[in-house]
RNA sequence: GCCUCGGUAGCUCAGUUGGUAGAGCAAGGGACUGAAAAUCCCUGUGUCGGUGGUUCGAUUCCACUCUGAGGCA
């Protein structure tokens, strides 16, 4: 069976560095997994490989579309699959890194995404509807049409009750059958996650963010801003939305980085969080002295 | 040495006219099917500085004591 390599963990586990030495180590490519490099112009906030690292080793999935460009999961995975395939092809094994729980999910796990798109003005007509009747009102619409699918929503969970009743209310819509968990096994993959323990990985969070603010950051986001404005989902992300804030006058620059570490650690954790059901994942300590030499042995 | 004000959750503090305590921040756990760095849910046992006393009962009142800040000598 075609072997698939997955480095998984949170922000600032490090990665990012494994991967690309495993990569020319193997002499194959990586296919980032984060929901975040997707855009361009997103380089300092997301921690982006520099340019000279993706000369060093062909990172795909990395600036795919601007930041006002509309991308989703079912894109990645399309995308994603493709570029599976080509490497397959050259006989290499690729290399999947990255922190976004659910584009992994979309490869490892059989994620059906139904055949209904994004409806943005079927979303805003239903935030509407929510101002105006309150959010329960949309929950009990979703009760009659899928009583399934509003036992698995919370009823306070705005953006998953309305993703519901578009898929229940537009074309190529209906009830989908539920099995989130349910692995893929086209293909042999072999899942490593790199962490720390819990402190150190927040001192480097911290640390990081210090160094992105050293990096120019701010003058990143400022020129995302005056271009873009402050509307698109990507520039929702953690780093630039806190900058974007300070930006408007309506926190100090102090404020903004301690959000900014405040979120990512956040953040990290919910990562920790959805990795940690996998029992696939082989967990690696990337302090350890044959941290890399295990990483090695995991893949033969 | 004397006086005053503090010592309560990891931090900043509130509070109990005596019935063993709660906010904010921080933190922890969880969910996740086309926005996912998004969105949502759950979680507070802490020698109330220490010892003794009064009391049925003390974190609360009293005494002593340790400790921090300020003031007076």
């Amino acid at each position: 069976m075609k072997k698939v390599i997955v480095i998984l963990g949170p922000t600032a586990s490090g990665k990012s560095d494994v991967a690309m030495c495993l990569a020319e180590h193997m002499n194959t490519q990586l296919i980032s997994a984060d929901s975040a490099q997707i855009y361009r112009g997103m380089d300092i906030g997301t921690a982006k490989p520099t340019k000279e690292e993706q000369t060093r080793v062909m990172h795909h999935m990395i600036d795919i579309v601007d930041v006002d460009e509309p991308f989703t999961v079912s894109d990645f995975q399309e995308n994603a699959f493709g570029i599976i395939c080509d490497l397959h092809n050259y006989n290499m094994s690729p290399i999947i890194v990255g922190g976004t729980g659910l584009y992994i999910h979309s490869l490892v796990y059989h994620l059906d995404f139904t055949k209904t798109q994004t409806n943005h003005a079927f979303r805003d007509k239903m935030s509407a509807l929510i101002a105006e009747k309150g959010l329960d009102y949309l929950y009990r619409r979703l009760e009659k049409k899928d009583a399934g699918a509003a036992a698995r929503i919370h009823p306070n969970d705005e953006k998953r009750i309305i993703r519901a009743l578009e898929v229940l209310e537009n074309e190529g819509g209906g009830e989908r059958p539920y099995d989130f968990l349910k692995p893929r096994e086209d293909y042999d993959f072999r899942l490593f996650g790199f962490n720390f323990p819990r402190e150190i990985l927040y001192d480097r969070i911290n640390q990081r963010v210090d160094i992105m603010m050293e990096k120019g950051l701010v003058g990143e986001v400022k020129a995302l801003y005056e271009t873009y404005g402050s509307s698109p989902v990507a520039l929702k992300a953690i780093g630039y939305k806190e900058i974007i804030s300070y930006l408007k006058g309506d926190i100090s620059q102090e404020e903004a980085v301690r959000l900014i570490k405040r979120n990512s650690r956040h953040f990290a954790k919910r990562q920790i969080t959805w990795f940690k059901r996998d029992k696939r994942i082989i967990w690696l300590d990337p302090q350890e002295k044959n941290c890399f030499k295990n990483l090695l042995s995991g893949i033969e």
